[in-house]
DNA sequence: TCGTTTCCTGACCATATGGTCAAATGAAAC
DNA sequence: GTTTCATTTGACCATATGGTCAGGAAACGA
């Protein structure tokens, strides 16, 4: 019989170090891939011993397990920017506002998530199989029945969808490359213009404005 | 004095072993990323004994600039696409074309840059800095032209650029997460369409057709 | 105060890894 | 045939790394 799960007695210090040392991780991650990354470096910017990572997460791959759910929560939540609006215009523009947004303020995790699928996603891959996949036939559906309403040109809906992953997460996954590029991280007025510029090459591409 | 650098006796044999080399640690680099990736796996990929990849490439990171360098070979060739093209849809037209090209004939190169990239850019910064930022300067301006003879629309041209980028390069990097929800690998006819949907959305949307 | 549970951490270990080396092999040059 | 130099490779080494553990500190409930 399994143990009744009594809840623990401390939960702010776990709950505290845990954030500290996946925020930490995160970054590890992102700059230094899985193989790269060591735990004793994260430990050094978690500002905790390496034995205490261990007492929180059992194992190097628990504790980048953990970081790579996190990203795809937030992920999964800006869907719901698309959903309930009225058309195209507004319901993908706004989805573009809040994956700028997420490649913005979530840079790191963006990439840990980008180095995982690319790797072959071994450990989230069914996520992708169950998860994702069931959150793009939706909005596949969600573009079709647009196309059907004849409020905007009749593209692959999927395509789309990989077009709008692809432009949007390029900011946050190649940002290192846009900064040398650009002489220097974006301002926000640059910001702007990266949202305005894809949000209008987009939303004219499928002839929705 | 420097060595007068007599030419090898033996030009052949090592030609081909860096050729068998690099191809073994393109793939092994691709899937592991550097830090995940050892000498012994590559060695086995490539079907020689480590010592002698020790013998033709010093270091790890020898052997991981090489391959860096090679794709970045391609990338830049495909540019070639753009130029002496009459207008943005021939020129981007076929730039799109040659780099979904390249996504699917060199996807682990591809993956290898975008992970060198993502972190960084530890190795190839130098070339960020100087042969693609020149790169990047003379196509800006050529689509900056097109522009003013009021062949498309007046869009950023560097948003431009990095979308056309992140379009075409997330059939390779994200290979995995598109094969996944595809339910396997895409046809030779979802390719064309995969280009054709690319192409229509991006030159409909700088008003090129 | 005392027992219990959680949390903390320095020291330690087994293993994997990048890299070295010396001796052997083989081919071209003379 | 001999010399010379590129190539090959098994054995080896120093180090770094993920993970363990035992013992101690701190907090909580009674």
């Amino acid at each position: 019989m399994p143990e009744p799960a009594r809840p623990p007695r401390r939960p702010e210090i776990r709950q505290q170090n845990e954030t500290t040392i996946c925020r930490a991780a995160e970054k590890v991650f992102a700059e230094a891939g899985f193989g790269g990354a060591t735990m004793q470096l994260i430990a050094d910017v978690a500002g905790l011993p390496k034995a205490n990572l261990h007492y929180y997460f059992a194992t190097k791959e628990d504790l980048y397990r953990r970081v790579v759910q996190n990203i795809f929560e937030i992920w999964l939540h800006a869907a719901e920017a698309m959903d309930n609006a009225p058309g195209p215009v507004e319901g993908i523009g706004a989805y573009i506002d809040a994956k700028m947004e997420i490649s913005r303020r979530h840079a790191d995790g963006s990439k840990v998530w980008a180095s995982e699928v690319m790797h072959g996603a071994p450990v989230i891959q069914d996520y992708l199989e169950t998860t994702l996949r069931d959150w793009t036939k939706t909005r596949a559906a969600l573009i079709q029945r647009w196309i059907d309403e004849g409020r905007m040109a009749a593209v692959n809906p999927d395509h789309l969808l990989y077009m709008l992953w692809a432009t949007t997460q390029h900011y946050a996954d190649f940002g290192h490359q846009i900064e040398t590029l650009n002489g220097g991280p974006l301002s926000d007025r640059q910001w702007q213009d990266a949202k305005a510029s894809v949000k209008t090459i987009i939303l004219r591409g499928i002839g929705a404005v």
